[in-house]
DNA sequence: CGCCTTCTTGAAGGATCTCAAGAAGGGTGG
DNA sequence: CCACCCTTCTTGAGATCCTTCAAGAAGGCG
């Protein structure tokens, strides 16, 4: 415990900040979290379902998947992760874990303990706020997907997630030619948009073929976001990604 | 403002009991909110997509459905409230409507300005920490509807979504025959589960010819509730619907 | 260079949708 | 209490999107 440069929480502070308003204090104890650094490779759980686990895991680097699975086997991954994120947040006061965490390509995390999560909590309400906020935005990106798994059809489907995945990796709404790692294969697409995999790649076959968009091995090409956005009917909203300044929240002390 | 009766909000507050510990000033703080009564006819939104909200919504009596929809008109159901539930909850953080609430069924409910929950979850910590927890469990249910939706045939999700909605109206696991009133429409049936209405009626028909589940216009009778869960694969975990008393949690003051 | 993963392509089958129309049910006013 | 209307349920037949199965090509890594 405690082998963590301070860098490390950066991006995750930088994301609390685009949506909570902190103090230097509470920021500093963000930055001051202890943690334990590990390297997951490629289609590794690092999370079991039903674990009771005493730690958050905060993604450094690579790419997350929270899975589901049906009894065939047949999986699903319910939500992508990114530098940054926390994909078991609510762990903190829900310990049993509800669903599988994978890479899905090599990625880095840092394991922090709940009990210091716990005190940093404790102490400063805000940061309960702020994590709290920051699980909420988590269940909106869910109801977008049981949308988008549910109600189009799979050129939406696909073109959807992928600027999905854009806005938040490029940080922030989009428009012209965008290009960004995003490194999956098309079989992890195809748990994501709930398709098989012969069938993504039919799919982002039309959609180069449409100059909609370029899905490589290591990245994403998208000539055109508003036409791509137009087939997904993609509207970032729902991301919070880029709240003003105005509007970023603090509750406590302001009752 | 404040024209309620007390046992309002005690469906809410087992609700809240079932998962956390709340001392008695605190379940009291909880009874004590004030909020406007509202009677909503079916079909009615009383939350539409993107309000800046400044209360909550808390359901006093009938079915709720939160809403997306694609820009067919397709509508799709991304979850379902009952009694005791608190569809907006993460408004308090989060004050812009991510989705639009409608009632499925003719439904009471309470609006309770954000400014009465922030006091309290200012002065009573545990409070905040109990409502977010609640709100992970909205997020875990979210995560089993992707899956739903996303890897199950028609038998299957409908089977699973009665089963949900079985243990969430009964209030724990059940076993052998149950009933339960759940007056929904076949066409919202159709949009919770991402099919049509046709195909959801033929789906209810073979359902009933097999046994395993009679849905009514206000009720459903499962004959054996083993066989339909088998059908749904469902696993109730998710639904934290009964943490055993030990293991309800609290952390404030624990640290 | 060789192996293993990932991508690609074809053909056939199936679950679900669409469209259309009629039957049943529930509520309301005369 | 009946007649009427509107919603909901039911049924049929054809269309379609996506899956399944199978096999070969391409790509990355030791």
């Amino acid at each position: 415990m405690g082998n963590v440069s301070k860098p490390d929480l950066q991006p995750f502070l930088d994301r609390l900040k685009s949506r909570s308003v902190l103090t230097g204090e509470e920021q500093q104890a963000i930055l001051d979290l202890p943690g334990r650094r590990e390297i997951v490779q490629a289609n590794r759980d690092f999370i079991a379902l039903g674990d009771r686990v005493d730690h958050a895991c905060f993604i450094l680097s690579g790419l997350v998947g929270r899975f589901g699975e049906n009894s065939d086997g047949k999986r699903q991954i319910t939500a992508i992760y990114i530098t940054g994120d926390v994909p078991d947040l609510q762990s903190v006061v829900q310990p049993a874990a509800s669903s599988a965490l994978q890479a899905l390509s090599i990625a880095t995390i840092l394991r922090v303990p709940h009990i210091a999560l716990r005190a940093a909590a404790a102490r400063y309400p805000a940061l309960t706020e702020a994590f709290w906020r920051d699980c909420t935005v988590d269940a909106d990106v869910l109801a977008q997907w049981v949308v988008n798994v549910g109600r189009r059809d799979a050129r939406e489907r696909v073109a959807h997630l992928l600027c999905e995945m854009g806005t938040r990796l490029h940080a922030g709404p989009a428009a012209g030619e965008i290009v960004f790692p995003f490194a999956v294969t098309q079989a992890q697409l195809a748990d994501a948009t709930a398709l098989t995999n012969v069938h993504v790649n039919r799919t982002l076959q039309s959609l180069r073929r449409a100059q909609l968009a370029d899905v490589g091995r290591q990245a994403v090409r998208i000539p055109n976001w508003d036409a791509l956005a137009a087939v997904g009917e993609f509207d970032p909203a729902y991301l919070q990604a880029d709240v003003r300044p105005e509007e970023r929240l603090r509750i406590v002390e302001t009752v």
